[in-house]
Formats: C-alpha cells, sequence, structure tokens
DNA sequence: GATGAATGAGTGTTCATTCAT
DNA sequence: CATGAATGAACACTCATTCAT
C-alpha cells in the first residue's frame, strides 16, 4: 500500500518534469501529450489516469512552484544585517531560478495571457516574496540603517534583476552575458543595492 | 503610384497594430487570422497579400520593435552626467516600453521558445542598448566619475528592473504595483543605481 | 446574393441530409463527421461552417420534424365526420412517417437518453398532435357522436399503432409485416378505432 | 462446486443488472464499462471474467428477455373468451414492460442500428406474440366470435399502443400522460378493441 | 478468481492557408 | 486587389480491453 502510494507519487512526478520540460521547450500551447508521454516512457492515455486535463498539468506546475517559492533560507535571511540579507536573498533566489528553471519556464508563456494562472502567481509566489521583502527594507530604514525608499519601487528593481539576469543565463547563456557565478552576481549586485540604499550623509 | 503605395503601407501597418493587440491579448498561439482581420475589418484572406504567414506577422511586429527601439534620445543621453544618463535611459525605456506595450506583449509570449525570435530579439533589439550601456559606463569608471563594476552584471540588473516593472503595469497595476508615475519610478531608480554605482571612498 | 444564400441552403440541406441518413444507420453516436462529410463530398471542417457541432446537428434535425410536424392536412382534418378524421390523420401520419423516414430515425436513438433533446420532442412534435387530436375526439363525444371515452389513452394508442407500424415497415418490412399498402392499412384501422369507439347502444 | 456455480450466476445476474440499468439510463454508447462495474462494487476486469465484452453484456440482456418474454400467463390466455384474452394479454404485457422496463430501455437504443440485435429482437421476442396473437384472432374470427379483419395489422396495432403508452409511462411519466392505473389502461383499451373487433351486424 | 493501471485506437473540433470568384 | 468558403492536418481526450500482480 504504502508501495502503491509512493509510485503513484514518483510517476506524478516524473510526468510532471516531463510536462515541465516540453511546455518549457516548446511552450504550452505548441506542447503535446503525445510527447510529454512519450518522454515518459508512458502512453498518452496514462497521463490522464493522474491528470485531469493538459491544463490540469500546467496548474499542477504552478502549484509546484508555489510549495517550493517560500522556503526557509527565505524565512530565516529576516534576522541577518542588510549585508548579509541583500545576499541571501540573492544567494536564494537564484537557487530557486536554477532549481525550478523548466517549471518557471514553463510557466512564464501562459503567465501572460492566462488571467487564472496570473492570479495564481502574483498571490502566491510573487506577492509572498515581495511582501517579506518589502518588510524587511522598511524594519532597516525604520532602524536607520538604510536610507528611506520607495519600497514598492525597489523591491521590484531587485526582483527584476534576479530575473533578467537568470531568464538571460537560461536562454542565451553564450550571448550577452557571460558566464558569470552565482558568487560573483551575488557579489556585484549585493555591492549596487547596498551602497544604493545605504543612509546618506546629507540624509543624516 | 505613390498614393497605391502609401495605402499599402497604411493597411500593413493597420494589419500589423491588430496583430500585435491580439497577439498581445490572447498570446500568439491563441490569436486567430480570423480575429485579427476582423479587427481591420478585412477579410482573413486579405492578410496574406500582405504577410507571408501568420509567422510573418510575428517576425515583422519583431522588425518594427527593432526599428524604434534606438532612436536618438538614447543616442545623446551618452553626452550627459552619470545622473542625467540614468534618469534620461530610464525615462527614455519606460516610454518605450509604455508606447510599444502590444509589440512587446505580442513577442513576449513567443521568445521564450523561438529560436529565431529570440536570434533577433536579443542581437537586434536588447543587444544594442547593453552595448550602448555598458560602453558609457566603462568610461564613466575610467573617468573615476563612478566606481569599478562589472557592467555586464550592473546593465542586465538594471533593464530587468524597467522590464519588470513595466510588466507589472501592463499586467497587474492594481495588485502589488500601486499607481506609480514614470517620474517617481526615474526619481527612485535613479538615486538607486547613482548611489549604487557612486565612487568608494575606501576604494579612492 | 440570392444565389449565394440559396447555395448555402441548399448545401446546409443537403449535409443535414447525410447526417439524418448516417444517424438513422449507425445511430448518432457511432456516427462519424467524417463519415457525413463523405456522404456530402465535402471535407468534414466544412460541416462547422454551417453547424456549431455534431449536437447541433441532431438538434437542427429536430428542429426540422417540428417544422414538418404538424401541417395543413392535419389543421383540416377536424372539419371531417369521425370516420373521414381517423382515415386522413392516419393517412397524414404514415405520410409523414414515411417523409421524414430518416430524420425520425436519427432522433429516436438519442430521445430515449437526451432530456433536451426529449423535452423538444414531445412538446413541439408529440404535444400538439395529442392536443389536437384529444380536442376533436371530446367534440365528437359530446357531439354524440362517438361513445366516451378517456381521450388520454386512446389518443396514445392509435400514436402507438401508426408508430409501430412505420417503424416495422422501416426496419424489418419482409419480416413479420407482410407489404401492406397506406390504404390497406388506413381502411383496416380506420375500422377498428371507429368501430372501438362508436357510440354503444347500452350507454345511450 | 453447486456453490460456485450458485456464486458465479449471482454475480453474473448482478453484473446484468447493472448494466441494464446504466444502458437505460445513458444509452448503451454513452454506458461506460466503469460505471457498471462500480455500480456493482467490482473492478472494471471483473466483468470480463463473466461477459466477453461490452456487446456481450447486450445480447446477454436480450437473451434474457427472451427467456422471460413468454410466459404461462400468455399461454392459458388462449382459453378465455375475446375480451379476457384482450384484457389478459394487455394485462400482462403491461407487467411484462414494467418489470423487464430497464432491460427494454437498455436494448431499445440499440435495436435501431444493429442487425443482429434486431434479429433476435424480432423473431425471438415479438414474433412469438404475435403469432400467438394472431392464431388466437384468426380462430375467433373463425368461431364468428370476432369479425374478420387483417390481423397482421391489427396485432401490431395493439401492440404499438401497449409500447408507446409503457414507454411513456417510463419517459415522461408527468407530461402528456396523466397518472393512471394498469387497470384503467386495460379497461379503455379492451374496451377499444373488443368493439373494434366485435362482428358487425351488416357483416352477419 | 479479482484487480485496476496501462494502453492506444478513434473522434470531434479548430484554424492557418489556399484559391475560385 | 479582395473575398470568404473550403480544406485537412493536427490534437486533446475517452474508454473498451488487456494483463501483470
Amino acid at each position: 500500500m504504502v508501495w502503491r502510494e509512493t509510485f503513484r507519487e514518483q510517476r506524478r512526478d516524473a510526468i510532471l518534469e516531463a510536462a515541465a520540460e516540453v511546455f518549457g521547450e516548446k511552450g504550452y500551447q505548441r506542447a503535446t501529450m503525445k510527447e510529454i508521454a512519450a518522454r515518459v516512457g508512458i502512453a498518452p492515455g496514462t497521463i490522464y489516469l493522474y491528470f485531469k486535463s493538459k491544463r490540469d498539468l500546467l496548474l499542477a506546475i504552478a502549484d509546484r512552484l508555489i510549495g517550493q517559492a517560500v522556503d526557509q533560507a527565505l524565512a530565516q535571511a529576516v534576522h541577518l544585517d542588510a549585508k548579509g540579507y541583500i545576499a541571501a536573498i540573492l544567494r536564494d533566489r537564484l537557487r530557486f531560478a536554477r532549481e525550478n528553471q523548466a517549471f518557471l519556464q514553463a510557466l512564464v508563456t501562459e503567465v501572460w495571457t492566462d488571467p487564472e494562472l496570473q492570479e495564481r502567481f502574483f498571490t502566491q509566489i510573487i506577492g509572498p516574496i515581495f511582501a517579506s521583502g518589502s518588510r524587511y527594507l522598511q524594519a532597516q530604514v525604520a532602524a536607520g540603517k538604510l536610507r528611506p525608499c520607495r519600497v514598492e519601487i525597489v523591491v521590484p528593481a531587485v526582483a527584476g534583476a534576479i530575473v533578467l539576469l537568470s531568464a538571460m543565463r537560461a536562454l542565451v547563456p553564450d550571448r550577452l552575458l557571460p558566464d558569470i557565478s552565482d558568487e560573483e552576481l551575488i557579489e556585484e549586485l549585493t555591492q549596487l543595492y547596498l551602497y544604493g540604499l545605504a543612509p546618506r550623509e546629507e540624509e543624516r
């Protein structure tokens, strides 16, 4: 019984990963159930024993990302100082983007045009992360550790950097973006944002 | 003859704009030639007198963006000081994103999965902009006006901020991102990057 | 323009007739759009220019029957005496069954299991015919031309005879039911019902 | 061994009844083996240990009806006088229709389009009943108890009344057909046919 | 015997593209 | 040039049937 359960979950995961792969490569619309099945090594009909529809596959991918989006590393970072926090956040999000690359790419083509997916994506993934970052920044500003700033602008600005850099690494690794390690990225961006947000003398 | 030519071009443009609209709303795959035609007020077959295929419409949209991507404002900004340059770039790219919103949104769903589109998008649009920004930054660093930094990281970081903020304004204006004017955005981001890149005392 | 209109209607009719044929032969479920198209000599996709779906085809068949179900012959029969009326009704319904045989057979397999079809069939086709018959019978009874009877039983009884005899003629012409002309049927049934409903002496 | 046999038969019957139920509700084509199995409380695969195929289920249903179609009541009625005979036949067939409603309804959607089923249905069920009725009528006519008539028309006419009235009771109990008891039906129809077939003075 | 996961053939429907008018 | 009816390839999804356990 335990075995059965485990097997079902393993197969479900295998299908989900294959789907994310194919969605990521061809986009949701162009991806075919047949190819997803072929990549798992099963018949197309079998997928429907685990997922209600092609769309259900997409939503399941979203759910999985949601489950992974906010983890301990992120939660524990709030106890660090500004420099450590920024570095920790960058490190964790770069890791998240890398580990879930196929899943994120699978979703991204549809998020633009699918309201339900958009809703899930923004309220469940982006929203909590932004909220956490905003709260931390405001606390630091209040404590005089960072200069006053509009967090609703700064947080998306930092997020956008991570998103675009991760996307470029996944899509065009050789063009535009030379091979840069995570740590180099973190180092450079930490400086940029830390200095960019440091208390200004003229504002003291 | 000149008139004919003009009429052709006007109609071509009308089709292109309708296509961008529909692609933007539904995504390339879900958009139908029939709806594009209906929005122009012509028959579906007529589109094929102006464009070879549905895909050709997409490529033409890309071409049009390419034509608009690098304009004078951008070219002239290089003569400004760092603060002015950053503000000018931000202002210009926010304007570009706003003015070409439909066209950009039309492209974005397919850029992820279409190699040819990717090629055009990155080498023709992103590439030149990045190159220009990189050159300016390096010159400023050499002149001691900005601290040494890895431009291949900083430039995408700034670009990512613009991209994500523009995307969020287009997709989820009410959620997450309060109603912020361009100038407020520019002001905040200029500070962030200017201070973030200012020469450090310990590095002098 | 008139031509176009006529052509559209002709083609629509051709599709409808082919559909009725195939539905009648194989039943609605087993019938395929491909075969219907083939029988009209068009491509499967073309059917969808005239009908929204396979089901729409079925409902259109029902509508067509509804339009033909109650005609003048039936309406004028109410002015005849009992013998003439019964004969007229029988003649008209036998004709209706024969002329619309394919359409009726197309419908019959689905009427049993499809609530919407059932609704249409009973309220639009069976209902009006039964109502008309019931009214006539009651008037004749009131006038002392026929014996008192429960019309809600007699009318379906007569209808059932027509239905079963028509069905047997269509399905098993050689078995059970020898080759009998319409007039022979009418003659025999008219006697059966006329005598069966004639005023009884003991009831006067 | 006897027990085993009994268990097998019980389960076979249970499956058959569930199948008749589902076929009757949804029609043969729309019914699924899965639902039939679920209604018996077994796995789909188990059905195949008792029946060769879905179609085999349908044929078994037909066989079961055949076994029940002609019973003693029907056979003994031939010793009654015309009035008693007609009433007995009506009573018995109404009972048969009611008791086997699910089975009859299961068959009816397919009889129209399935030649083999048609064959069985008409030669094994309808045929013997018609033959028995015809024989009785002819004997009564020969004995001067009923007027000469074409039995090959009258018998289906009576049968059609029973079929349609039973069908309407099953399908649309509330519409068209008020709630009428079997005995009321028998009473009214017996009069209709008895008087309709009574010897005519002018024919004596 | 019983199970139920797996199969894969078959179908309704969509839509980019063509071409006769 | 313009039309829009016609095409037919492609694809998601269903479900009777099989077979390893």
